[in-house]
DNA sequence: GTGAAAGCGCTAACAC
DNA sequence: GTGTTAGCGCTTTCAC
């Protein structure tokens, strides 16, 4: 392994001035630099990470918690996007990506604040996190820069990167409504999970709106699972069979609600109207082509990224970064 | 930040013992080790990960290194859930897991092996990493224990890991075989990618075995993508009518070519049967559901790691790792 | 513009 | 069993 050390002795020049002609400062010889830099290429030189981050007690490195990476996981590609558009722009700053998953056996034993401080970790992004996580509170008492995707909190050195849910999903259902549907049920989320609440809200925005009084049976838990959708949605179907449309709190969830359908005996959309929610690559192709909100999360992995490294270089101002979103409308709503 | 010394200093003791003790090591009165152990806790301490792999020369971190995360890639869940099975297995021997990506942007100013090094990293585990890629050579040259997934690569500490491929797509074709079909066209991978060289050969292999001459007009490139393959599916129906069955070496062009069988106004599987390999989660959403191969991602990243940790700690022999497949029959063959 | 020296937190001979 | 000491590779005062 070559070390600055090998560089100064070759150079004849002392550590310090390698440290800091590779570090391009500028209190050093133009030549001496340039001297260096040849020397340390000719060499194939590349600094320990370990030792820089032990020495300046920091990593060059954007790091990604995700609550949990399951193995059935991943299916909608949401984590994928996000990592992709992170590393992406880390990339463009040299940053390294660091990704940390959590399992609640994990978290029992080792709080975020120690573990990032175990990391030389100047902050974190933290995706897939649930209200009732234990991190939670831990990480808002802390102040240790932190990026939450997809949960609205204050706290001192906390940012929140998402869309707004209440009007993504107002708008969903509003588009249900626009085609003439009265009796629309919904697929809720996970109840501890902050979007689904957001969703649901929007929903019975969207109903008051107009009107539509809200019937509180019509809204089931689906757990943002396919399967855990298409019994929902059998059992409502089947119980209220007036339900026209159903507006489903994710793509997953209006999947399994498309087989539930299909087992029903009944169509898409002839019988039922389905809106789901995230845009996830498969909506497109399931057969008809789900009507749905799109979010780009790639976009919302870059952003993180980039407000992350503002706040550890403490030149950030923002609170919360709310991304667009937009419906797409596809073939799975008929107007009735 | 608590530290050894803290440690040393409360419990009137040298950091040396703190460091054996907090390390588990046996020559270490065990009353001291338990008070010392004690105070960590009681104190919150957590070492600092910079420090030990820098006095260690090594990082208690398995690599994985992905070429490329994209922004439109991972719809098929594959990169997702090879690493879920990698985490897995880390964390049942506490150690980290690293994700890095390269583009060819990166391996041109930095080697393989000067990443390892700049990073103590004592080996790596690579996916989708190509038969031209710059990277592969000099793995094979270096002594680096390295792990590679989908390549059959030869080499001192290398290993690899996959699934049979060339007989897994015999199989495959000799599925379609068994329904009666003897026009087989096959859109398949990538040149540089060794699983679709191999898919190639049992394809040729399959037909061969029952005498059905190989026609390579009937062979055509999709690269692994959805949109390729629709492109070449559309003009090899066009121009070969008698084809009655395709065998796409990956199921993300087998959703490609069902969108051009439909375009053309046929049926899967009425007019063209379809088999494809992967299994990705949608393949059993479609309609008609795709026969495919089933490959274990998951397994596949979680013996990565194990053998690549053997390798690393010098107690692993084997060199290849061949891990199951099935075909799963589902709808999209019709026997004629 | 450059260098000497201390130190980041930890581990690992080696001596006792 | 325990402590002394050196050192991993780098950065960073501070003096020159």
């Amino acid at each position: 392994m070559v070390t600055i050390k090998d560089i100064a002795k070759i150079a004849n020049i002392s550590v310090t001035t390698v440290s800091r002609a590779l570090n391009d400062f500028d209190d050093v010889n133009i030549n001496t630099k340039h001297k260096i830099q040849q020397i340390a290429k000719d060499l194939g030189y590349f600094p320990n990470r370990s030792a820089q981050s032990l020495a300046k007690s920091q990593s060059q490195t954007l790091v990604i918690i995700l609550s949990g990476l399951l193995r059935d996981g991943g299916k909608d590609n949401i984590v994928y996007r996000t990592l992709a558009g992170m590393y992406q722009y880390a990339e463009t700053v040299n940053y390294e990506v660091n990704l940390f998953t959590t399992s609640s056996a994990h978290q029992k034993e080792k709080s975020y604040f120690n573990f990032c401080r175990e990391h030389n970790i100047g902050g974190a992004i933290l995706q897939g996190i649930r209200l009732d996580d234990l991190y939670l509170e831990e990480i808002v008492n802390s102040s240790m820069p932190c990026v939450l995707i997809d949960i609205d909190m204050q706290g001192h050195n906390v940012c929140g990167v998402s869309i707004n849910n209440k009007q993504a999903s107002e708008d969903a259902v509003a588009h249900l409504i626009k085609a003439n549907h009265r009796n629309i049920g919904m697929i809720a989320g996970i109840k501890e999970a902050y979007v689904s609440i957001e969703r649901e809200k929007g929903y019975i925005c969207a109903l008051s709106k107009v009107g539509i009084p809200y019937r509180s049976e019509w809204v089931v838990p689906g757990n943002f699972l396919e399967d855990e959708a298409y019994k929902q949605v059998t059992a409502i179907l089947r119980r209220y069979p007036e339900i026209t449309a159903l507006f489903c709190a994710s793509d997953m969830m209006a999947i399994g609600a498309y087989r539930a359908i299909k087992d029903l005996g009944k169509k898409v959309p002839e019988d039922i109207s389905i809106v789901g929610f995230d845009n996830i690559p498969f909506s497109e192709h399931i057969s008809p082509s789900l009507t749905t909100i799109d979010q780009d999360f790639f976009l919302m992995g870059h952003e993180a990224a980039k407000e992350l490294l503002a706040m550890i270089e403490g030149k950030s101002e923002e609170k919360k970064i709310v991304m667009t979103h937009k419906l797409l409308d596809r073939g799975s709503v008929r107007a009735i």
